[in-house]
DNA sequence: TGCATTTTGTTCATGGTTGAACTAATATGT
DNA sequence: ACATATTAGTTCAACCATGAACAAAATGCA
């Protein structure tokens, strides 16, 4: 269904990606990634927390003691970012810096307990948008979904 | 397969989402556009493009005659970016902006010539970024990545 | 050891995006 | 018609993200 033409299209496009299923699949993905990012943004505001901010609140709980470097490639970011970021985190007391011991270069991260209890806090936030998100489908289409976008993630990583 | 615990993880997060396929899958839709969209900006810097110019001109080239604020609500931005975006757009001879006859304060917007030969040379790059994305899949099984996205969409617009 | 290279994190200038406040033009209601 | 409300577009200051240039620390190799 819904194959009627857009009177509004100029003639003359035969060739164009519009009509190609694949980029219209693509838009739709990239749309709703914008849109649950911005709708992200405003449930998390009244946290005082950034989307940006959780991703590193939520990766420190998971892999405590890692370095503004790696924590940087995990979110797929510069490492000026993290400087940029953690100053404003560390201020507010949800994180902790340490000079490694070993290797004086590195600043080994973690959460303090306020960054916990903020972090679980933002988390149920977060869960219900992602559910609220992937419950228009069932489980087996979501993983099929998931399965997609790693494969483009590989495909992506070095090109 | 790939259930296996991660050994670093710490203890007691029973609760947590991340062994949640769904939210372990949204995380990787976010990856895949978050790579896509710096892989289409390299590879479109040669034309002296970035991804957010070529939104406009696509939906200028599918709507010619639209106004900033029907782009603005097109593109999920505010209009006060249009406004920033355009006059660089308009510099380079690549859209026209004419005042609407009836209601002035409309600025009509179109492509030029030269606005279309751009556009046709940049969308050749963005489809085979797209091509190469989406056959990692199955014709069917974008389809169904796509209309799941579309629901999301749709959910997600007024929450 | 000595010296080049690599790695980690910071600084800074730049450019992009946003929302609020503003102007101009139109629509609405009495 | 006339005051009020709404709409289109602009301006501006604030905030983020980025990449290049940099300093400090560690590594490797001769």
């Amino acid at each position: 269904m819904n194959k009627m033409q857009d009177p509004t299209l100029p003639k003359g496009d035969s060739g164009a990606p519009w009509d190609n299923p694949r980029f219209q699949n693509w838009v739709a993905v990239a749309r709703a990634c914008h849109l649950l990012e911005r709708t992200l943004a405003a449930r998390l505001a009244p946290l005082d927390l950034k989307p940006a901010q959780l991703d590193v609140l939520m990766n420190l709980h998971r892999h405590p003691g890692m370095s503004q470097h790696d924590l940087a490639r995990k979110l797929l970011v510069g490492r000026s970012n993290i400087t940029m970021l953690l100053p404003q985190l560390e201020t507010r007391g949800l994180l902790r810096r340490e000079s490694d011991e070993k290797d004086r270069r590195i600043l080994r991260l973690s959460l303090t307990e306020a960054g916990e209890a903020l972090l679980a806090k933002a988390l149920k936030v977060h869960t219900a948008l992602i559910e609220l998100a992937m419950s228009q489908s069932t489980p087996q289409e979501c993983d099929m979904v998931g399965e997609h976008m790693r494969r483009i993630i590989e495909v992506l990583k070095d090109g």
